[in-house]
DNA sequence: CACTTGACCTGTCCGC
DNA sequence: TGCGGACAGGTCAAGT
């Protein structure tokens, strides 16, 4: 579930207490969550201390001051939550964390600094995975070359979606927003909520949508993905913030687990379907099938 | 190459 | 109450 909105939290929490902090210890208990190989990962990173934390797509970069960055993807049910001294970061113990004692079953690994401060890792579906990358191959490496524009940067225009979007032309646009090569960060949640905000079906073929559909998804997307970013992202079931707090977004959410309830514009009844193989959720009325082009 | 499907996992929910 | 199966969804490998 961590798209977009919910890995820029993560990161912006991260970055108000990581950033100085020396790494003194590392656990870890599933070793597909942080494959050691090619190196020894806890003798190369003890002592290294945290310069910034970034965010590509939905992969999260703490870098560090040795020339490597721990490079994170939380997938579906991956969180990653400090606990330190709160008072010295002026935040307070968050009353409303999901989160209890750690570490827990759910928790793959954990890092502790310094200070007696910790950053753990949880992964309950254990599809996560955390990796040691040198900081100037970054860019180099190859499913980071790959992911497509960042769709909240001043750079990305609708002619942009529309030129990228030519390379998914025979497949629907449900699927195109959903390949990271196409757009980056855009997941199950906020591919249905723009699609509902744009009035366009899921499972419209690409090639058949015109230049003002596009404008209107370029628009949708970024209105979407901006008041997630405000409500601090979509809370489900498992997706907490650094801090352990959920994410209120999906009280605003038009259709997205919203089945059976009205549509907000024109008060048709929710349908919940399948496209691209995802469970997917439409306003019959207002987002009509259209035929191919 | 373009596109679809199945696998990776665990926890929850639904029907019998 | 127990149990099997479907489902949840990000990504990649394998298949068409």
């Amino acid at each position: 579930m961590p798209e977009l909105p919910e890995v820029e939290t993560v990161r912006s929490g991260l970055s108000r207490f990581l950033p100085g902090l020396e790494i003194t210890a590392v656990d870890y208990n599933w070793p597909k969550s942080f494959p050691s190989d090619p190196v020894d990962v806890k003798r190369f990173l003890i002592g290294s201390k945290v310069v910034e934390v970034k965010r590509r797509a939905k992969v999260l970069l703490i870098v560090l001051n040795t020339g490597y960055s721990l490079v994170i993807h939380l997938k579906m049910t991956g969180q990653l939550v400090f606990r330190g001294h709160y008072d010295r970061f002026g935040a307070g113990h968050p009353t409303d964390s999901l989160v209890g004692e750690l570490p827990d079953h759910s928790t793959r690994a954990n890092f502790t600094f310094k200070d007696g401060s910790q950053l753990f890792f949880n992964d309950q579906r254990k599809f996560g995975w955390i990796r040691l990358i040198s900081t100037a191959e970054l860019p180099n490496v190859d499913f980071i070359k790959k992911f497509g524009p960042e769709p909240l940067e001043d750079t990305f225009t609708w002619q942009g979606l529309r030129e990228r979007l030519r390379r998914r032309a025979n497949t629907s646009i449900k699927a195109a927003l959903l390949d990271q090569t196409v757009l980056a960060g855009i997941g199950n949640i906020y591919a249905d909520e723009s699609l509902w905000g744009a009035r366009i079906h899921p499972a419209t073929t690409v090639k058949s949508l015109t230049d003002i559909q596009i404008k209107r998804l370029f628009r949708a997307l970024q209105s979407v993905l901006t008041l997630a970013l405000a409500k601090g992202g979509s809370t489900d079931r498992n997706y907490v913030d650094a801090e352990g707090r959920k994410g209120s977004y999906l009280s605003f959410a038009s259709v997205f687990r919203r089945e059976g309830q009205p549509c907000p514009r024109c008060k048709s009844i929710i349908q919940k379907t399948k496209v691209a193989g995802r469970g997917t959720h439409l306003c019959p009325y207002c987002q009509k099938l259209q035929p191919d082009k």
